[in-house]
RNA sequence: GGCAUCGUGGCCGAGUGGCUAGGCACAGCUCUGCAAAAGCUUGUACAGCGGUUCGAAUCCGCUCGAUGCCUCCA
């Protein structure tokens, strides 16, 4: 179960702009970081997005037979609203708004968090590392930086020295920014700031008297930057250079700059060797932020409770719904795009779980061979799941031909197909059909199966006024029936 | 203002220098007691203007437009 090594596999990485063969550093193995949410308030649907890439990417390395170690870090402590000097820390200000201690405020919206994941059928990365669980290595990481002469201390205050760093080395990489631009572009009114240059950023900020959220150290109390966690997480998992690291595109500035500039200047080499972003989810055209009020959450999809749309989703169709386009393309939400994705994605469920009753023959009209390395192919194109699927509804034609008798397939074919298709909608794409994950439904089936056989009778003795009353009731309850060569099947909507 | 990404048919979304993904919607046909489902067959595309090329929606330039980042955000 080693498919990678039959397998090519192509990932754009940011960082050179360009798509590259995957060459994982130590064979067989993978490590992958994945910045995870700031844990000051709910979900929202967007941050979902990018996990749910990630997730797909985790499924595929999985499914190839990588050993992978997936790290997804809580932000627990750290993250500024601003970045003023004066810049308060998320965590802090909303737990003082709430009128709870910071860990209760964390405490809930991570179990939110994992909750929401779950519906959505994610996979639970190796680790999931906290800021504050982590406040030692932080530190540790902080003096190394300040003895390699890339940070200085100032009233308490710990600043990362980017213009000393871009001499050396370069800042800026990544985002494709030059550090003579962005000082030329500065809005910031230099003189009011304790830092050096108002392109330094924070590794430790000095608490205020008042601040809750402290921990001591060589500069007094205080708490750390919101870069720094990564690095130091990363760093301790996964070590000084690892795979991949990714995370939501509005990430790589200043954010993954930073990460690549602390690891450099604390361990000399550049931390990271494939860097993935995944693109927004936007509503209405513009990026959904908690911040902006543009935003949906998870749990207002899966109610139907909210302003944009006309009806609930399940987290399936909304995951497949957002497989649908490649993880680096902006994706705009709407009810119509998911009203047409969930009857899609019906489709696709129904042919699959037609598949044990294909009848087989001696020959196959459909080329199963060719059609699973396509499949292959699609996810090894930087992971071209819009692609996965529409090879996924190919088959889905075929199965529906061979069900009407248009098509054959050979039991061989069929259990490759079967198999194939296990593989990729559920372990890989991480769909989950509603059917088989719900057991009351066992005795709905059985109920809906006698009605199905009294409709027959009623027709083999043209009475199509019981045979219609059956239908139509049955379809004011939302069960669907549908007349096939086989006989009469259902679907419950 | 700077950096970056993008602009594909009614909608959502892939993609390649020439052979036009896929889903949903629409129309016709087949099947059906009638429907639905399924199958078959069509249509309306690659923002605009130039250039490179035998040939470009795909490469280059410009214009227009959108979005993201440049202060927090997945």
């Amino acid at each position: 179960m080693q498919a990678f090594k039959n397998q090519t596999l192509k990932i754009y990485n940011s960082l050179s702009g360009k798509k590259e063969v995957f060459k994982p550093i130590n064979e067989g193995h993978i490590g992958m970081y994945v910045c995870g949410p700031t844990v000051y308030s709910n979900v929202h649907l967007g941050n979902c997005r990018t996990f749910m890439s990630f997730d797909m990417i985790f499924r595929y390395f999985k499914h190839l037979g990588f050993k992978v170690r997936y790290v997804r870090n809580i932000t627990d402590a750290g993250h500024l609203v601003d970045d003023a000097d004066d810049g308060e820390d998320k965590i802090a200000k909303k737990a003082r708004l709430e009128q709870l201690e910071p860990m209760e405020v964390v405490q809930r919206y991570t179990v939110d968090f994992h909750n929401i994941l779950e519906k959505f059928n994610f996979l639970p990365p190796s680790i999931e590392p906290t800021a504050t669980g982590h406040i030692i290595e932080q530190i540790e990481i902080i003096k190394t930086i300040i003895s390699n002469g890339y940070a200085y201390e100032v009233n308490g205050s710990v600043y990362f020295d980017v213009t000393t760093f871009n001499e050396k080395k370069e800042y800026g990489k990544l985002s494709g920014r030059k550090l003579e631009d962005m000082i030329a572009n500065t809005r910031e009114l230099a003189a009011q700031s304790e830092k050096r240059n108002p392109q330094d950023f924070a590794l430790w900020k000095k608490a205020e008297p008042e601040h809750i959220m402290r921990w001591p150290s060589p500069w007094g109390d205080g708490f750390p930057g919101w870069h720094l966690e990564c690095t130091a997480m990363s760093t301790k998992y996964l070590g000084e250079t690892f795979d991949i690291h990714g995370g939501g595109m509005d990430l790589k500035f200043p954010h993954h700059e930073c990460e690549i500039a602390q690891a450099e200047a604390c361990n000399g080499p550049s931390p990271v060797n494939y860097w993935l972003h995944a693109n927004m989810l936007t509503l209405n055209g513009k990026k959904m932020a908690k911040s902006t009020g543009n935003s949906i959450l998870p749990n207002e999809i899966f109610t139907g409770e909210n302003t944009f749309l006309s009806k609930a989703f399940s987290p399936s169709v909304v995951r497949f719904f957002m497989m649908q386009a490649h993880y680096t393309s902006i994706l705009d939400i709407s009810n119509d795009a998911l009203l047409a994705s969930e009857k899609g994605f019906n489709k696709l469920m129904e042919a699959i779980e037609s598949l044990n009753k294909l009848p087989v023959q001696d020959n196959s009209t459909f080329n199963v061979e060719q059609w699973q390395q396509q499949c292959y192919d699609a996810m090894n194109d930087d992971f071209n799941s819009p692609i996965l699927i529409a090879k996924l509804f190919e088959a889905v034609k075929q199965i529906n031909l061979i069900k009407e008798e248009k098509g054959t397939i050979t039991q061989e074919d069929k259990t490759t197909l079967t198999e194939t298709l296990n593989n990729f909608v559920f372990d890989v794409l991480g769909l989950e059909d509603k059917k088989t994950t719900d057991n009351s439904s066992n005795k709905i089936d059985g109920v809906v199966e006698l009605l199905i056989e009294l409709r027959k009778e009623a027709r083999e003795n043209k009475d199509f006024a019981t045979s219609d009353k059956i239908r139509n009731q049955l379809a004011e309850m939302g069960i669907e029936l549908k007349d096939g060569k086989e006989g009469t099947t259902f679907n419950i909507l």
